[in-house]
DNA sequence: TCATGTATTCCATTATTTGGAACTTAATTT
DNA sequence: AAATTAAGTTCCAAATAATGGAATACATGA
């Protein structure tokens, strides 16, 4: 296939980006590893790794438990919580999610467009079930949640063209799409304004999302309504297409106004 | 003072360790930092800040907005969501903060000892005030929280002095510690098993906490209850401290189940 | 004790980072 | 519009840090 060394070519962000890759590794593992663990799978001579590991511990990234195992450090939670608490997306959208939620009684969330997946930026959820934070921050499938179909649907043809041609597509349920459906329905999410997600990503959970942009498209997300199919019948979920259509307007005019005129 | 160097002589981060205190110094920034900003306060060539930026923003530790300003990047986010959903000690701890917080109907925090700070790693709110996801992974100083002291009365006297040694003590509120009454309230904490803040950090604001600690001191941490000095007078701030320490306790000894036989 | 798996250190070689200066681009003034 | 100043980017020889194979230390268990 292609001469091309490798994917990713154009990346050169020398030490940093092998440190990256290999606490990309330690975080997404399901759990603490060893460093033999690790070796097996970073292709990395032993020498290397280990000072690797050193400089990430010694650093916060990474942190050693008592058995020597390696797992994701708190330096990051320091460092992630200044990233979110200075968004300002999330800073002008939060008025607008907790109007949106108290209206419709179920969960809002707000996601963003970052390279072929969506990172939630922000959840409010009805009966405060203690599970905060959980969903935030998390990178989730663009081609099966409402706030991925939205925004995908505001791209112009190349940009999406080139993006779905990075994507490789999971089946989670009997209803997720193939690139086939997915293109198919891209007309229809451009014609009304929003996105359902039928029970595309999860079975039993169903969503409604519209997008929100940037004039220069340099930032793409959206705001979506989720919840249990047994509630959120595709009538009721027709219904709420309005106010969330609303708040994704309502947010786009505040961002406005809040970063000025350009320049 | 003294001949060493620096403070940190010890670390020994390479490449690593030059960007991470520039991803710490545009992290920490007020705003968006343009790269005249950085230069200035940085310490670096020009060609060499250029390069790391480029390396930083690459990796989306950083990101540049329209105007070429940068700012924390969502990365971060993602790893920290990891970090985050895989602590040990958070999820242990989980059932016990919810029980206590219903018990009391205040606000519930779990924090662990990073070097001179608090970590904050779970926040349970009774009228869940929508502003989840916040405080969680802010660094607290250790000298003027609850959660702070109660983590220093368990420390070894060598350990303690070493880290008292490190701090420099801010006055937030006419009540806030000195180095001197600090060590002077250790005995009492120590002998109560519970550490009170009375609006040392924030005017307003009182506290009860209780330490937790594994068997060999490598980590630290605490559970609290706070809330606001109207509600929480004195008397009742005693009257919690034993639901509190029974929380510690609890956590510690299902911690001990979790972890199994050490090897 | 010895055997075995695991983690750490060493150091000559190799690759990356460094930083001053030259260059390009954008904004402001005359 | 041309000139001036400021802001950002690129270049490349020298300095520095990362690399990786092999030797060494450490832990575990027969």
């Amino acid at each position: 296939m292609g001469a091309r060394k490798g994917p990713m070519e154009g990346r050169e962000t020398g030490t940093l980006g092998k440190l990256m890759a290999l606490l990309d590794l330690v975080t997404h593992a399901d759990g603490p590893m060893r460093f033999t663990d690790i070796l097996a799978v970073a292709g990395q001579p032993r020498g290397t790794l280990h000072r690797q590991l050193v400089h990430l511990s010694e650093e916060g990234l990474l942190e050693v438990d008592d058995d020597g195992r390696y797992l994701p450090g708190l330096r990051l939670l320091d460092l992630a919580s200044r990233s979110w608490a200075r968004n300002e997306f999330r800073l002008v959208a939060e008025p607008h999610l907790t109007a949106l939620q108290k209206l419709t009684g179920e969960t809002v969330h707000l996601g963003v467009l970052r390279g072929t997946s969506i990172i939630y930026l922000d959840k409010v959820e009805g009966q405060q079930s203690v599970r905060m934070y959980s969903q935030i921050g998390n990178a989730s499938p663009i081609y099966c949640t409402g706030v991925g179909k939205a925004a995908l649907s505001i791209l112009p043809q190349a940009r999406l063209e080139a993006l779905l041609a990075e994507l490789e597509f999971q089946r989670f349920t009997p209803s997720t799409h193939t690139a086939e459906t997915l293109v198919a329905e891209m007309d229809d999410i451009r014609h009304e304004g929003c996105a359902f997600d039928r029970e595309e990503h999860e079975v039993g959970i169903r969503c409604v999302a519209a997008p929100i942009w940037s004039d220069n498209l340099s930032f793409i997300g959206g705001v979506s309504v989720t919840g249990p199919a047994y509630r959120l019948t595709m009538e009721r979920l027709e219904e709420w297409s309005t106010p969330v259509r609303q708040s994704a307007q309502d947010i786009m005019r505040d961002m406005r106004i809040g970063l000025g005129p350009r320049r």
